[in-house]
DNA sequence: ATTAGCACTCATCAAATTAGAGTGCTAATA
DNA sequence: TATTAGCACTCTAATTTGATGAGTGCTAAT
C-alpha cells in the first residue's frame, strides 16, 4: 500500500484533532471539519488502509481512531509544519533574559519556568556539565580547629564547595600556600583533562602537606565531580494534570515517583549518541517504560561551540509537537546566548 | 454536656478507626471492636452527644461519624500516646545520621527522605536560616576582565555565592584587601546585627573601592540574604497519593500547584511566635485554606541553642498523629545533634 | 441509666436500558 | 474504476432502576 497526498491529509487530520481534543476522530468529524472534498465514506476507506500501514489505531470498534506512535512519528518526520510563537510569546522570553541575571543557576531556572508557562506541559533543564568545563579557581577556607572548605569556581560561574577535615595545627597561611599551587597547576584545566603527571607535580610541590591534598584531590575528582555531575531542574509538575490522560491517580503516581528520583530524570533526558539539536522521542522510544504515553522533546544548549547540556519538555504522547518545537528550540538558542553573555562579555 | 471518662473513651475509638481506616466509624464497630462494656445503643448516644458537642460529625445521614477537626484537637491535646518507634526504626534514623557526612545540605537532605520513608507522608525541611547566623568568611574572586564572585560562608557551613561585576581595571590584590577588611569587621556577626555605623567603618577603610563596595555590600544584604534566605527541601510528594482522601485528580492538582512554589511552602511551614519544640497544625488551623483538608506537624532544630530552622510532615488531617509527632521528635533531635557534631566537633 | 427493637434514611452497587457515535459492507452512481 | 449513499451492526457511556446493607434515632422495656 502507498501513501499518497490523500492519505497524508487525513493522517494530518486525525493527528491534529486529536492533538487538540483528546477524543478518538471519526470519518464523520474529518470530513466536516477539514473540508478534503471527500464523503465519510471515502475517507472510512482511507482509515482502513492507514490502520493497516500502523499509523492509526482504534481503541475499540465502535469509536473513530486515534494515532499510533508510528503515526505520530510519521507526523512528526514528515507532516509537521512548525508554529510560529506570538509576538508576544516572543517578547516574554526575550524579556525574561533580558532581565539583569548574575548566576547560572538563576538562568537556568528561570528557563524551566519559562517552558512550562509556554507549553503548558513538564520542563526538565540540566545544569552545566562539569566534567565539560575547566576549573577557574581553587580556594581552600580554616573553619575551625580542623575544619576546612574547598571551594571550587568553574568556569561556567558554577561554584561548587565541599568541607574536609585538615590536620589540627594547619594555619590559613598553609591553606593559601596550596590553594596557590593548585590554583597554577590545575586552572584552565578540564575535570577530564587532568593527567597523573599534572598530580604528581603538585604532590612534588606541596609534599608537606600531603594529606591535605590526598583529601582535596579526592574531593575534587569523586565528590564535586560525580555526585554533583549535575543537576536538574523540574518545573510544572503539575501542568501535566490538566491533561486527560492523567486523570486518573494512579498514572500520575507512577510518573510521580518516577520524577521524584533525579537519577531517572537523567536517564529520560538522555539521548542516543551526542546528537545535537532537537530530538523526539516518542512514546515507546523512550528510555523509561513507565513513561511510555508520555513523549519527551529535549535540545541542548551551548556555551560556545561546547554542547553542555540539555533541556526538555515531557508530555503526553498526544502534545503539541508543533508548537512545543518551536518553543525549545526558540528557547535552546536563546539560553545559549545568554549563558555566553553571562561569561564571556559582562553580566 | 460534660466531656466524661466513656466519651472520651469513644471519641478515641473513633479517631483511632477513621485513622487506620479512613472510613466513617459505626456505633457497632466500635462496640465490636473496641470492648467498652456497652452496647451500640449506648454508644449511639454517646455519639448524639459528641457530634453536639463538636467533636465529630456525620457526612451524612446513613453513615457513620468521622472526627471533625476540634475532635483532631482535643485528640492531639488530651487523649494522645505516643508510639515508640521500633527498633528497627531506631536503627535506620541512627545509621542514616551516622553515615559520613561533611555537608549540612546533605544531612538535611537526607533528613527529608528519612522522614518521608517513615511516614510516608510528604516532608518539608527548611535549610537554616541565614538571619539567624554569622559570617565566617568572606571571599572575593576575580573572574573575568571585569567580573568577579562573591563567596560568603556562614557559620553553619552554608556557602552562598553571586557573580558581580567590577570596574575593569580591578585586580586580584584589590579584592583580596577588600576581602580582608570585610573579614576583619564582619567575621562572627550576624546577618540582622549589622549597624550602620559598621558599614560606615568599612567604607571608611576603603574609600577607594566604593562602587565595588557599594555592589558587595547589597549583595551581601538584599540578594543573599534575602532572596535565598532558606530553602526548602520537598521530599515523598507522591506519598500523599497513596492517601484515599487524594484520590481525585482535582485534589491532587491544587495541592500540588501549592507545593511547586517554594514561597508557599514557607508560608506553609511557618509556626504563629516562635514557638520551639513540636507545633501541630489542623485542618484550618494552616495558614492556607488549600490545604484545608491537611495537618502539619512541624518540629524545629537547632545549633547549640539557636533555632535555626523547621522540619515538617504534611499529611491529611485523618494523619498518624501519634506516630508522626513520635519520628518527628525523634528526627529533630538527631538532626540538632549531627549539625552541632559536624560544625563544632569534626565532620 | 441502659438496651433491645424497629422504622427509616441514604449511599453504593449491579443489572438493565437507552442513546449515540462510528464502523464496514453493499449496491447505486458518476 | 473510484466514489458515495444507505443501512445494519457494534460497542461505549450515560442513565435508570432496584436491591442491599450499614447506620441512625426513637421508643418502650428492663
Amino acid at each position: 500500500m502507498k501513501m499518497d497526498e490523500r492519505k497524508q491529509q487525513i493522517l494530518l487530520a486525525i493527528i491534529k484533532d486529536y492533538i487538540s481534543t483528546a477524543e478518538p476522530v471519526g470519518s464523520r468529524t474529518i470530513s466536516r471539519k477539514y473540508k478534503l472534498g471527500v464523503s465519510p465514506a471515502t475517507i472510512r476507506n482511507e482509515m482502513a488502509d492507514l490502520e493497516e500501514m500502523g499509523f492509526i489505531e482504534q481503541p475499540h470498534t465502535s469509536a473513530g481512531r486515534i494515532p499510533s506512535n508510528l503515526g505520530y512519528r510519521y507526523y512528526v518526520d514528515c507532516l509537521m509544519q512548525l508554529e510560529q510563537l506570538t509576538e508576544q510569546e516572543e517578547g516574554t522570553i526575550r524579556s525574561g533574559y533580558e532581565n539583569k541575571v548574575r548566576e547560572v543557576a538563576e538562568v537556568l531556572n528561570r528557563t524551566g519556568r519559562m517552558l512550562a508557562q509556554l507549553t503548558n506541559y513538564t520542563a526538565l533543564v540540566q545544569t552545566p556539565q562539569l566534567g565539560k568545563c575547566s576549573y577557574k579557581h581553587i580556594q581552600l577556607v580554616l573553619m575551625g580547629p580542623a575544619q576546612a572548605i574547598i571551594i571550587v569556581v568553574m568556569d561556567t560561574g558554577a561554584v561548587h564547595h565541599q568541607m574536609m577535615s585538615v590536620p589540627e595545627n594547619i594555619t590559613q597561611q598553609d591553606l593559601d600556600q596550596i590553594s596557590g599551587v593548585l590554583n597554577a597547576k590545575l586552572q584552565g584545566k578540564t575535570m577530564g583533562s587532568i593527567r597523573l603527571t599534572l598530580i604528581k607535580e603538585i604532590y612534588f610541590e606541596l609534599a608537606r602537606h600531603r594529606n591535605i591534598l590526598d583529601l582535596a584531590i579526592e574531593l575534587m575528582q569523586d565528590r564535586i565531580a560525580s555526585a554533583k555531575e549535575d543537576k536538574i531542574y523540574l518545573e510544572g509538575v503539575f501542568n501535566i494534570l490538566n491533561q486527560p490522560e492523567f486523570h486518573n491517580v494512579d498514572k500520575v503516581k507512577v510518573l510521580l515517583s518516577l520524577l521524584e528520583q533525579e537519577d531517572t530524570l537523567r536517564d529520560i533526558l538522555e539521548t542516543p549518541g551526542d546528537s545535537q539539536g532537537i530530538t523526539i522521542k516518542i512514546g515507546s522510544e523512550n528510555n523509561r517504560q513507565e513513561i511510555q504515553n508520555c513523549s519527551m522533546i529535549t535540545a541542548t544548549y551551548q556555551m560556545g561551540d561546547k554542547i553542555m547540556g540539555t533541556i526538555g519538555i515531557l508530555g503526553p504522547t498526544r502534545m503539541d509537537y508543533a508548537r512545543v518545537v518551536t518553543v525549545i528550540d526558540c528557547m535552546s538558542r536563546n539560553l545559549s546566548r545568554t549563558l555566553e553573555r553571562l561569561l564571556k562579555g559582562q553580566g
